[in-house]
DNA sequence: AATTTTTTATTCAAGTTTGAATACCGTGTC
DNA sequence: GACACGGTATTCAAACTTGAATAAAAAATT
């Protein structure tokens, strides 16, 4: 089962919600930073799950809008689920793993330059993260949410410990 | 464009290869550990970019083999997305990130067994990863592509961090 | 040499994702 | 009350992903 849909049904838990009202709340735990859910996916999943049984159609048609619920075989669903993304870990899909692959093909000029304005975005990323905590309280946001932040900062710092690395390495002639 | 594409162009640069040795050079490079490439998608990719000019089809239909090259067209792109993946900080695709936005849905029991579970694993892939560096270059991948190993590391360390953190922040109940 | 098994090589139907475009509602201005 | 605008709310055609199933070739066994 996709985040997408661990998502969407974990997010109903506490109520029903309608497409857009999931939409927000998806926004208000950032997810946004940590899995790509296109707004069409919201849609399709929650009709999708609603046409299984994992929800129910709660409200149909009050200006187009479809209020979704959970039902019992979608908690149970979402709870198999949550446990599984603790118990077993999954890979993380990293962009940048493609940038590092390739580094023998740019120039050292270009490599040198490019590492170091990364290492320079890094800082900036990290400090903008670290302000960022404690702000999503005041939307109503639960103090776990801040954890995903965390471990955001910790994410980036791992990439910039890399590239920091990985610059002494391509002085040194080690890399690439 | 896709990670799913840039890689495709990228493993094209040294030559014509068909999908099949494609699939085995994304396996060399480690793909399945930070890019999802399904056996499909590396079909589609290459039939799909051929047919918008960044491929040429060098060989077809021998033993229902197409064989692809990059075009001059598909190296200028490549070279594009390579720097925009080294300049622009793209999101971390993280399932775990799923798992602990919901930590606050389990017993502290099942939450306090998950992360213990969750720290072990994470170690265990630590030490394992680190016995592969290395590994991989009596196959002919370049001494870079440890790099990728390296990186994942860091990751899981970072992760594992963060776990140890917070397993002390439910004991001192500040989580969730 | 014939047959079986394994490896190489790709397809494909189904499912999921995407985000700009479209639709609707509520509010403010005249 | 009519209209314009901004925010809410969803659609949808196109694109991409998926991995088991299928097909072909090579290697192993009889």
């Amino acid at each position: 089962m996709s985040s997408t849909r661990v998502l969407l049904l974990g997010v109903l838990l506490d109520g029903p919600l309608h497409g857009y009202e999931v939409r927000r709340r998806l926004e208000l735990m950032g997810t946004q930073h940590w899995a790509n859910v296109a707004y069409g996916s919201i849609y399709h999943g929650l009709a999708k799950m609603a046409d299984e049984g994992l929800l129910e159609r709660v409200e149909e048609g009050k200006g187009g809008k479809t209020v979704y619920g959970i039902t019992e075989i979608g908690r149970a669903e979402f709870a198999r689920h949550l446990m599984s993304h603790w118990w077993e870990i999954k890979p993380i899909v990293d962009p940048f793993q493609v940038a590092l692959t390739f580094m023998d093909r740019l120039s050292q000029a270009d490599l040198t330059s490019a590492m170091e304005a990364r290492a320079a975005q890094l800082r900036f990323s990290i400090s903008m993260t670290e302000r960022a905590i404690g702000g999503k309280r005041a939307f109503g946001a639960p103090r776990h949410i801040d954890e995903c932040l965390r471990l955001n900062i910790l994410q980036l710092q791992a990439q910039l410990t890399w590239v920091e690395e990985a610059m002494e390495k391509v002085r040194n002639g080690e890399l690439p």
